[in-house]
DNA sequence: GCCAACGTTGGC
DNA sequence: GCCAACGTTGGC
């Protein structure tokens, strides 16, 4: 089982998309680097799970986990001239680009922001919190997946007081 | 193979 | 909108 943290723009893409869209299910298409290609196409499997990550946006964070459940193939939005993505290098028969499907397994009641990541001392050496870091697609180690996790739930559990609190 | 120019990402 | 950082492109 690995560990991924994958980032879409909200206003494109975001968490709220995946709620609404059938099975909660969605192709990670679109992507134009070769160094996450590599990743979809070699390294994620079905059952791996992912942080889903909002970027360029009013709060950059995670909104929730997302599971692969589809691995690599060919991504097809860079066969077709109509799409933002097309490539024309990118052939049926050789095809360049990768794309893996993922399924929304939890979306957390508030994002969990870049600012809090960054709060955390032990998540200091996450790529994502690296400056100059590009990559859309990240590996999260299994310490840092659970000590974000953890943060998850003490934000749940922390609203849960606030809320007993004012009634 | 070097490297300058250019395009893109993404936080702020 | 700015700009730092990085990947890609293309001339040589």
């Amino acid at each position: 089982m690995q560990y991924w943290l994958m980032k879409s723009e909200p206003d494109v893409f975001g968490i709220e998309h995946l709620t609404k869209a059938k099975r909660r299910t969605t192709a990670w298409d679109g992507v134009r680097n070769y160094q996450v290609r590599n990743m979809l196409r070699d390294e994620m499997r079905v059952g791996d799970l992912a942080f889903f990550y909002h970027s360029s946006c009013a709060i950059p964070g995670i909104a929730g986990v997302v599971k692969i459940s589809r691995a690599g193939h060919p991504d097809h939005t860079a066969l077709d001239p109509e799409n933002d993505h097309y490539d024309p290098r990118s052939t049926p028969e050789n095809p360049i680009w990768y794309m893996v499907d993922v399924t929304l397994v939890e979306r957390f009641e508030h994002v969990i922001s870049l600012a809090d990541l960054r709060a955390e001392q032990a998540l200091q050496d996450m790529l994502i919190l690296r400056r100059g870091n590009r990559l859309s697609i990240t590996p999260v180690s299994p310490a840092h997946w659970r000590h974000i996790l953890k943060l998850a739930s003490h934000i749940r559990k922390s609203d849960t007081r606030k809320r007993v609190a004012r009634s």
